[in-house]
DNA sequence: CGTTTTTTTGCATTAATTTGCATTATTTGA
DNA sequence: TCAAATAATGCAAATTAATGCAAAAAAACG
C-alpha cells in the first residue's frame, strides 16, 4: 500500500502539509479553493481523516459545543482524472463552493468519490463508506447516480443533487437555469439576424435529462418569439429519427444547405463535433451557418471558441449546501428544484447573417 | 491562473479598490451604476467574493444585537380581487408563508396594494409608499407587474417576485414547479391509457409566461414518453392559429371526435372553460375524453371537480422570504429561480380509456 | 516505553481587503 | 450666486486572509 497520508496531498497539491491539516480540522482562513482541492484530492486517494477509527479524538473539540452537522458529498465519477485537471475542472468548482458555504454555517464536509457503475448501495463502492454513512446529516450528490442507490439513500437522510436534474420526488435539485440559457443563446442568435434555427443533440444510453429539458426550453423561447421552428430541424429529439454520429452530421448538414442558418445545440461536446463535421464538409462556421453550445467548456485543439453558457458551478455547490442546511433543519416541505443563471459567453462561433 | 482580485477589477474599471470593496461590502455611498459595472466584470472575470468567516463577530458587531430588517410586499392586484373571499384567495395564503417565516427570522414585513394599471414609479399608487419604501431592505412582489416598475425597483433593492415568472435579469422568482405539475398531470393520463394528448391553452393581452412555460413542459414531457403530439392537437399556441374563446372550444370538441382522449389545460379556469363547452356539445367528460387543470382552485357552480396540480402559495411564500433574506445579505450573485413541487389532485376529469 | 511517523498548532510573513478621512463634483437653498 | 449639504470616490493606514516554517502533540510501531 502506498501511503496515503497528509504529506502526499500537500505535494501533489504543491502545498505545505500545516495547510492541508488545516483543511481537515475545519480550520479558519483556508481558501475555500484549497480545501476543496484538498478534499477531492483526498477522496481520489482515498485518505480518510481521523474517523475511521475511534472518533472523537480532540477532547477540546467536543468541549467547544457545537451539535456539530456533517454533510457528506458523493461525487460519482470514474477517477476524475478524465477532464482537465487545470484551472476550472467542473467538480473543483462545485467543491469551492461547498466547503466555502459549509464552512460559514459550521458544517464539516466529508468528500467521497463512487464508482457510476455501481448500480446498488451493497456494491463495495458503498459499502466502503457506510459507516461514514451514519455520522452525516445529510448528503450532497454530485452527477447522475442510478436510480436505485437514490431510493435506497434518500430514506436514510436528506439529499440534495448538485447539476444533475432527478424528477425522483423527495430529492431537491440544484442546477444552471436550462431555460434562461437557452433563451439567451436565441437572443444572442436572433441579434445576429437569425430566424431559422435548427436544434442539435445526441441520444445518450442513459437517459439524459438536460438534454429533454434543453430542448424544452427551445421550443418554448422559440415560441414566444414567434419563430417556426420545422420538426425537421430538430435533431435526434423525439419524434425524429435517431440517427448515429455520422449519420446526424450529415443530415445537419443537408439541413443547413436547406436554410437553416444556426444550430443551438444541446451542449458543448455536441456543437464541438457538428462544427468539425460540418467544415470537414465545407460548411464553414460561422461564415455560413452558425453555432452554439451548452456548458461552457474549453475549446479542444483545432475548435474555436464556442458561444456558449457558462455553468456556475461554485454557486451551485454553494446553493445546494445552503438547501440542505434547510433541510436538515426542518425535515418537511415539498421537494424543490433552484436554477441559477449561467452566462452567455460569446464566442466565435456566431456571426451575423448574410442578406 | 492570472490572479483575479480587487485590484483587477479596478485598474480594468479605472476606479480604486476601494470602492471596488465598498460594492461587495454592501457599502451605502457607492453609484449603483458603478456597482453594476463591478459586478459585471467580476462575473465575467470570475472573481468571487467571501464573506469574512473567522470574524469572530466581535467588536461592534455584536453589540448592536439585531440589525432589524424589513421588507416591503407589494401586491398588484385590484382590490375587490385581492379581498375576494369565496374561495381560498391565494394571496391571502401567500402572506400567511411570508408572515410566518419572516417572524422566525425577526424580520418585519409591511404588506401594500398597488394598482395594476400603473405602469410607472411616479403613479400615485407607488408615490404612497415611497416614504416607506427608504426603510425597505428588500421587496417581495406578489403577482405580475409592470416591466417599468421592476427595472425602477430592482436598482433600489433586492427583489423577489412570488407565482409570475420574470426573466428580467437580476429578479430572483420564486414559483410553483410547472415541469413537475405537467408531468404528474400526464403520467396521471398516461395511467389511465391515455396516448393520444392535447394541449390547451389561451391566448392573453399581456403575455403569459406560465402559459408557455407550461406547454414546455408537455413537449417535454410527451417527448420523454415517446408519444407523438400532433401539431394539430395544440390548441392557442404558436404557431398554431389564434382562436376565440368559442372558436377555441369548437375547435377542440372537433379535435376529441378526431381522436384526442385528453386534453392537459395550462390553468383550472381553461379547463373549466373546456369541460363547460365540451358538455354542451353533447361531449362527455371524463367518459369521452378526460381533462386536466393547474392551479387548484376551486371548482365553479356546476363543474365536476377537476385533476389538477395545486400550488403551493404557502410555501411560496415562505420560501420566497427565505431568499430574500439571503439577497439582502449578500445581494449580489446570480439572478436563481426556485420551484417548488405542486401536489396531483386527482378528481372527477380523468377517467380510464375505453378499449 | 522509547522511537519514528503523522498531524496539529503557534508564530511570522505576505497579499488582499476594508475603512477612516480627505477630496472633488453636484445639488440645494436662500 | 455662493455657501452648505450631499454624493462618490481616492489615498493610505489598519485589518484580515492565507499559508509556510518549525516546534509540539498525537499516533503508530516494535
Amino acid at each position: 500500500m502506498p501511503e496515503v497520508n497528509q504529506q502526499l496531498i500537500a505535494e501533489r497539491l504543491q502545498i505545505s502539509v500545516a495547510t492541508v491539516s488545516r483543511c481537515f480540522t475545519n480550520h479558519p482562513g483556508i481558501n475555500p479553493l484549497t480545501r476543496a482541492r484538498v478534499f477531492q484530492l483526498a477522496a481520489e486517494l482515498g485518505y480518510t481523516h481521523q474517523e475511521m477509527r475511534t472518533g472523537r479524538a480532540s477532547k477540546k473539540a467536543t468541549a467547544t459545543s457545537k451539535p456539530k452537522v456533517t454533510f457528506g458529498v458523493l461525487i460519482c465519477s470514474e477517477e476524475e482524472e478524465y477532464y482537465r485537471k487545470d484551472y476550472q475542472n467542473p467538480s473543483e468548482q462545485i467543491l469551492a463552493g461547498i466547503t466555502e458555504c459549509a464552512h460559514v454555517n459550521g458544517v464539516k464536509v466529508e468528500v467521497h468519490l463512487v464508482d457510476p457503475k455501481a448500480v446498488a448501495l451493497d456494491d463495495p463502492t458503498y459499502l466502503k463508506i457506510e459507516k461514514f454513512r451514519r455520522r452525516w446529516n445529510g448528503l450532497l450528490l454530485v452527477y447522475p447516480f442510478p436510480s436505485a442507490v437514490l431510493d435506497a439513500l434518500a430514506i436514510k437522510m436528506p439529499l440534495v443533487s448538485l447539476v444533475e436534474q432527478y424528477d425522483h420526488a423527495g430529492i431537491d435539485c440544484v442546477d444552471v437555469d436550462h431555460d434562461k440559457g437557452v433563451s439567451s443563446a436565441i437572443e444572442h442568435l436572433r441579434e445576429h439576424g437569425h430566424r431559422r434555427i435548427g436544434f442539435f443533440t445526441r441520444r445518450y444510453t442513459v437517459e439524459a435529462s438536460w438534454s429533454f429539458r434543453r430542448y424544452a426550453a427551445f421550443v418554448e423561447k422559440m415560441a414566444r418569439l414567434r419563430l417556426t421552428v420545422s420538426p425537421r430541424d430538430i435533431v435526434n429529439m423525439f419524434p425524429s429519427k435517431e440517427l448515429g454520429e455520422a449519420e446526424s452530421i450529415e443530415y445537419a448538414a443537408e439541413r443547413t444547405l436547406d436554410g437553416v442558418t444556426a444550430w443551438v445545440c444541446a451542449a458543448d461536446h455536441q456543437a464541438f463535433e457538428l462544427i468539425r463535421g460540418l467544415r470537414k464538409r465545407g460548411i464553414d462556421v460561422p461564415g455560413q451557418v452558425s453555432v452554439t453550445g451548452f456548458d461552457g467548456i474549453a475549446a479542444p485543439r483545432g475548435c474555436p471558441v464556442l458561444s456558449t453558457i457558462e455553468i456556475p458551478f461554485r454557486e451551485i455547490g454553494a446553493t445546494g449546501t445552503l438547501r440542505l442546511i434547510a433541510r436538515v433543519k426542518k425535515h418537511f416541505g415539498s421537494t424543490q428544484h433552484v436554477f441559477i443563471d449561467g452566462r452567455l459567453r460569446a464566442g466565435a462561433t456566431v456571426a451575423s447573417i448574410r442578406k
